[in-house]
DNA sequence: CTGCGACTTGAAGCGCGGTTCAAGTCAAGG
DNA sequence: CCTTGACTTGAACCGCGCTTCAAGTCGCAG
């Protein structure tokens, strides 16, 4: 064994995702193998660092087709760093949303109103955004 | 017409969702028509409220299920209240993690590094949430 | 009475993000 | 050499959140 180069199984222990996940990841074009060990896939370290950015991406409303295309990205693609900009306006009022809807849960946890979802205070969770 | 009473067509335009996500909704549990005009569902005008309550949430990336389970809580509902303050807890990280993503972005759209995704600045946004 | 169109139903279908399965391949170890 | 066990593949399947479809039922206008 090469020493660098990691298989599935330990990527996959050490990203936490499945090994199912990895490959699925792969014919999206997320990810790729260095190479192979045989059949086996061979991953440069460097990609636990690309699936820790992945899981976050995904985990923040990302779908992976975009996910794929932001890793793709070069400084010069202009209608990509359009879409970034885009994405960063879009994640920025999805936190505003979410603070607020913390804030109502928040509240929740002490609140006396009896259809928990009547209380006012509550409600200021779905105050509208303005309009974008 | 009763006047206080909607039908579907009204509420799916006034809430911006779908009829069929509405009966969908129904099914699940998340709301309910006061009553019927013949086979036709008649909503109070408060299930507006509701549906945008819903949306907020499922935005927030509840599922319908735990909706539901939300919805339907008084104030003596201890298991829900622990529920509740989990998803504080949840969104509260997410809120975190999804700043740092926004900040990343913002970066991104003005990054010179070449394969963008190799910016260390840009990498900020992966930095593991401190373990749960 | 005759459309018409918006509603009703249950069942099937879809897109996403995977997981699971069956069958096969390979490297290392006894 | 032969077994073991982690890997390989494509295809089928899953849960979620709906949408679409086919077939039927209303209420209202003409």
């Amino acid at each position: 064994m090469d020493g660098t180069l990691l298989d599935i199984g330990e990527v996959a222990r050490r990203s936490g995702l499945a090994a199912s996940a990895l490959r699925f990841y792969e014919r999206k074009g997320l990810i790729q193998a260095e190479g192979r060990n045989g059949l086996r896939r061979a991953y440069r370290p460097e990609t636990l660092e690309r699936l820790a950015l992945i899981s976050c991406a995904r985990d923040a409303g990302f779908r992976l087709s975009e996910i794929a295309d932001f890793l793709l990205a070069g400084p010069s693609d202009t209608r990509l760093r359009e879409h970034l900009a885009a994405k960063e306006r879009e994640v920025s009022e999805r936190v505003a949303q979410l603070t607020r809807l913390r804030d109502s849960l928040r509240h929740a946890a002490v609140c006396e109103h009896d259809p928990l979802v009547e209380c006012p205070e509550f409600k200021q969770a779905v105050r509208r955004v303005p309009q974008g």
